[in-house]
DNA sequence: CGATGTCATGACACCGATGTCATAATGATT
DNA sequence: AATCATTATGACATCGGTGTCATGACATCG
């Protein structure tokens, strides 16, 4: 590999020139100027970042962490990736920043964090991105606290500056929408306790059903599903049954999220129900996989990841220029997207043409 | 930042002596060695990566371009990210062989491709891994050729190594398994034309009904799909009507992927068909958000992503130590995982219990 | 006992950039 | 014409490690 000395022989001046041809940081005469640009060109030659940083002491490198690349098995609820849409809101605002992003991956166990902060700071990264798979509380080892930090998609006991979904909002904004349709009986089936949004997304269910003064039925919000996947088909048929042989069963049920309603999808559909003529069917993620090509599409409320990831950018940017960092975690709002699985009793018409 | 000269003061020794000790290449006292060590932990020293890169001249580092991460509105059949399991294997490889993985994102745009690659090159990356978001021909810029490359999931017509998944076989072993199963009519809803896999799968089709004295009936096999998305569902309904009103209509539908299943189920349910009572239906690609959370499960065959991306890595990783390369594409096979959607005619019993 | 080998350690140069300072030439100012 | 500012360039030190070589202290061997 071409070195700036090859460069500056090349083209018969210092290597300091060739450093301000590059540079820009100093007058070089035209003449000069266009001898080094030709000797570069001819040499193939590319500055070493290497030797670049021991000067500066500048990386321009930021950390990227995630389990999302690996830990597959484990958990059965996380078989989709699209938290990676996180890591590419990161990468766009990196890549204008000209920032390098140094991605490493957890291989699924969480052990192997301090050994990947440890290469990061090898790399001399000058801050460092945590993105979880799914909205969820960690607790991050002591090493990391060293760097700037961010967490996306999680949040720790420390108040580690975070970025997160605002799921209680979400819910509160779909079931509100759902409310305007005319819909009053509206079920919720609650994904999981275990997961951190099972809770906020009940609490927005119940801020729209309080607003709209409509009051809460406990028989609308089935008990949560248990956490292993092999027995939720059991426990989901169950509870729509239950669901559907109330004296006012709900005229839509808000699944915890779109893989739910795919599964509800297919067991009322094998109950000789149609979607969304004899039931409406939410969801919640937006995961367009699922939710643009189920028939009918699924109205569901984006998780806002692309958003999540570009805020999460910024701000170890912000942390990195000035430590200053912020205390309360910024909540990301998510649309709703309305689509052709719940019936909008007002508009019934439109709705037809929306396929 | 701890210099390893603040840890040699601190240790009292000289600075090559904690160089000793990091790297353990010549004998170092018991004594002196724990003093240094001591100094190391004291100080939170970590060796920058920088220097140590302007002596050895090797980076360690492994770039990865991916179209993935962005390029998503583009093309509607790629909402998904399972080719993300490619850089998952390859993080594998790379995390065992302790080099580090620099991830860059084309931003959906080829055009930025040369500028991915100069940065790689100012941090004297050792190879590029280019992955594709689906099997796909590539053109790679000429400034590609100066680095040891591998392409996987993709190939380009200059025969630069490749890994790609067999979708021919994959095809084959899938067709030979419902053939196995009691399967004769059997239809194949082929993939877009544009797609490389359509043309593969296809050929491997005829070769499993050739091989099992099946006559090639055209009428099982609709003309392609049209690219774009929103009018497949209406194309895909035509081509499920078509081959439902068949005097002979096939017993099971290969759909082109997992999604094109999806829409099928959905469109076939509408229709007041079950599946698979009165008609199987398979995919390809094991997608498993839908291959396993669909009602019942889909019988598909896998796209090796994992093993691509692992094999992708070995590759480069030999490239880097021998300049040698293969000519020929690595073909990964995938497996066929054989789920409730198809009706096994000799093991009906046993399928009930499967899910 | 002297020659040889191993162990333990340090001095110093070097990798490839860039910051600092020096120098020479040119032009502008008084 | 003398002074000063500006332009254009180079010499040299430096960043933080590691390779090379030298050195002294022991241990081993014939």
């Amino acid at each position: 590999m071409a070195t700036i000395y090859d460069v500056a022989k090349a083209a018969g001046v210092s290597a300091k020139t060739v450093s301000r041809v590059l540079n820009q940081d100093a007058p070089v005469g035209r003449e000069t100027r266009e001898k080094v640009e030709q000797a570069i060109h001819a040499l193939g030659y590319v500055p070493s970042n290497a030797a670049r940083m021991m000067r500066s002491n500048r990386s321009g490198i930021v950390g990227l962490i995630t389990g999302a690349i690996s830990q597959t098995s484990d958990n059965p609820e996380l078989t989709g990736l699209p938290d990676l849409f996180i890591v590419q809101g990161i990468q766009q605002v990196m890549a204008a920043q000209k920032k390098t992003l140094m991605i490493a991956d957890t291989a699924g166990s969480a052990d192997n964090i301090p050994h990947l902060l440890e290469t990061f700071r090898q790399h001399r990264a000058e801050g460092i991105i945590y993105v979880a798979d799914y909205h969820k509380q960690i607790e991050l080892p002591d090493t990391a606290k060293s760097l700037p930090i961010v967490l996306a998609n999680c949040f720790d006991a420390r108040a580690t500056p975070a970025v997160l979904p605002d799921d209680k909002l979400g819910q509160k904004r779909l079931v509100e929408r759902l409310i305007k349709a005319g819909h009053h009986r509206i079920a919720l089936l609650r994904l999981p306790e275990t997961f951190v949004a099972s809770d906020l997304r009940f609490q927005g269910y119940c801020d729209a059903m309080s607003e709209a003064s409509i009051p809460f039925d406990p028989a609308l919000v089935p008990s949560t599903l248990q956490d292993d996947d092999p027995r939720q088909l059991g426990q989901l048929t169950e509870a729509l049954k239950h669901l559907l042989n109330l004296d006012q069963p709900p005229t839509v049920i808000c699944c915890g999220n779109d893989k739910m309603a795919l599964r509800v999808y297919g067991i009322l559909r094998s109950m000789g129900l149609n979607i969304p003529e004899d039931i409406s069917i939410a969801g919640y993620d937006n995961y367009t996989l699922i939710a643009e090509t189920l028939y009918p599409a699924l109205t569901t409320v984006e998780l806002p990841y692309r958003d999540m990831g570009r805020q999460a950018a910024e701000l170890i940017l912000d942390m990195i220029k000035q430590a200053d960092h912020p205390n309360e975690p910024a909540l990301m709002q998510g649309d709703v997207y309305w689509r052709s699985s719940v019936t909008d009793f007002f508009t019934t018409n439109v709705k037809m043409f929306q396929q």
